[in-house]
DNA sequence: ATAAGTGTATTAAGAAGATTAATACACTTA
DNA sequence: TAAGTGTATTAATCTTCTTAATACACTTAT
């Protein structure tokens, strides 16, 4: 499912966090499909299950899973967290963009750049 | 100098050490100057001198400070580290645009904020 | 109905890291 | 010489993460 990394400073749970939202929001888990145990991926992963189950409750609040209680943890359709997961990064965009400006790095050079990574031209 | 945010859960030398490259590397603090001691600069903060020591080590390493034994810390000159600073900034930048593709945003849109951004326009 | 599997909550103990504290030493400046 | 500087060391305290051992309510399959 996930890989620990041991040499990262950052509680487990945090870590794992962000392993999973990314792994939810880069499509590696289908929707509505059923997440492991909180036990059998604690058992996995190595870890007790209250570090897991910690993880599970920040997803939760953050849109990425849903629960039925019985019956397990669930991921969320994209439809519930598109539009907040964008906004969330376009403000870190924004925030990163406002240093570079002052870093002195200039907007032609940030313009290439973008072109770059998207593949694309944008003028003309 | 700076104030620290108690909100914050990060250590207090993490935190002196981001908050002093901002200043430093925003111009707040001219180039040669000398810094607080650290005996007094762990007094206005109400904070162990040892941390006030980390963060100056930190902020050596990293080029924004040097030191002179037995004379104080100066202010590194912006020629020395304004390099270094851009293409720290500009990986950190590279990233948060890889994700805010991957997320789904349109190269489009991150155009306009950076005409917004930057105050300017770069297509004819 | 029963058993097994699920999420959740509680309490205690451990482990690791940050911070404080109290000194000490070498250097520079007045 | 005295005061101020950075630096180093050692120990103790504090906080937080993590583990551990249970317990409970719910759902599903038998």
């Amino acid at each position: 499912m996930i890989l620990l990394d041991y040499r990262d400073k950052r509680p487990i749970y945090e870590q794992m966090v962000e392993k999973l939202e990314n792994l939810i929001t880069s499509g590696g888990l289908e929707a509505l499909t059923k997440m492991p145990s909180v036990r059998s991926l604690a058992m996995e992963l190595s870890v007790n299950p209250n570090t897991v189950q910690r993880a599970y409750a920040q997803l939760e609040q953050d849109g990425y899973l849903y629960t039925v209680s019985g019956r397990g943890s669930f991921v969320t359709a994209p439809e519930e967290w598109r539009e907040n997961k964008q906004a969330k990064v376009l403000r870190e965009w924004q925030t990163v963009t406002r240093q570079a400006r002052e870093a002195g790095i200039l907007g032609e050079r940030l313009f290439r750049e973008l072109e770059e990574i998207y593949g694309r031209a944008y003028h003309d």
